[in-house]
DNA sequence: CTGGTTGCAAACGGTTTGCAAGGCA
DNA sequence: TGCCTTGCAAACCGTTTGCAACCAG
């Protein structure tokens, strides 16, 4: 039988001492799931279409302690909010929607490490991660642009 | 007699039937001295220090004014706060220290429209516009590293 | 039974809104 | 005088904190 990526996850965290209670299961699932970076929010409203309630306190702690075992990374794109999502393997950037706020994944063929050394040369400043995002309009919203 | 930078960006506005008070005058002069983004409660301080009292319902109307024309942009770095600083010419991007908070500018002498191009073609995305970060420490920072 | 987990209420901080008063052109 | 500008109070919304109750290992 195969094993999800949300249930390694899991075991993973069973190991560490944490447990694998329904919320947190819940919560890791929705993540695996949903491959774009999601707001607390939206992760509650997620947890209600599953018939699971819970605080918005407890998603914060939860998140903060996947975080902390580096396995959700926060992102904020210019809305007073943060996002969260999976790390993955792959470094990847974000096109966000300026219509719908979409956001979706990208990965890019080029890498900025050539760039990040230049500046880490120049500048003296100590480069450990970087975010790159691109604003404008999804193929959706080109179509019905001047709606809103 | 030289115009300062700040000088002319009051007279356009004045133009556009902008007044030119005591705060928005202020304001500008504050922006374009201050060579980072800077926060709202960041500007209430200056402004504080300049002997001018202001309301934070005003700084808001009035940056959000600032951006209508366009002289003003925000950004913003996962800090639940958005930053403003002065359209500047030449595009720019941020180093921003983990340490210290504070933010640099820095110019690339690469630019991504290339990258840009690819990516219109290949996601059928519209860009507009992008916002590159890099995280880090600064010069001053890498010295007192294991303080926090 | 012990320590990780959860909910609740309240506080917090940045941002926004409605309304009335003030001030520049 | 007319319209732009400002302040004040309150609401808003995402996030955090303290405390007590709960439940899985």
């Amino acid at each position: 039988m195969t094993i999800s990526h949300s249930q390694r996850l899991l075991a993973d965290l069973s190991t560490k001492g944490y447990r694998t209670s329904k919320i947190r299961t819940a919560l890791v699932e929705i993540l695996s799931a949903h491959h774009e970076p999601i707001t607390v929010p939206d992760l509650l409203l997620a947890l209600s279409k599953k018939k699971i309630s819970a605080n918005k306190t407890t998603i914060y702690r939860e998140l903060a302690a996947l975080k902390h075992e580096r396995i959700v990374q926060e992102v904020q794109f210019g809305e007073n909010k943060k996002r969260y999502e999976l790390v993955s393997e792959d470094h990847h950037h974000h096109l966000i929607c300026l219509e719908c706020d979409r956001v979706e994944d990208i990965e890019l063929a080029n890498d900025l490490t050539t760039i990040e050394k230049k500046i880490s040369r120049n500048n003296r400043f100590k480069i450990l991660n970087h975010a790159l995002e691109f604003y404008g309009l999804c193929a959706v919203c080109q179509g019905k642009r001047g709606v809103k």
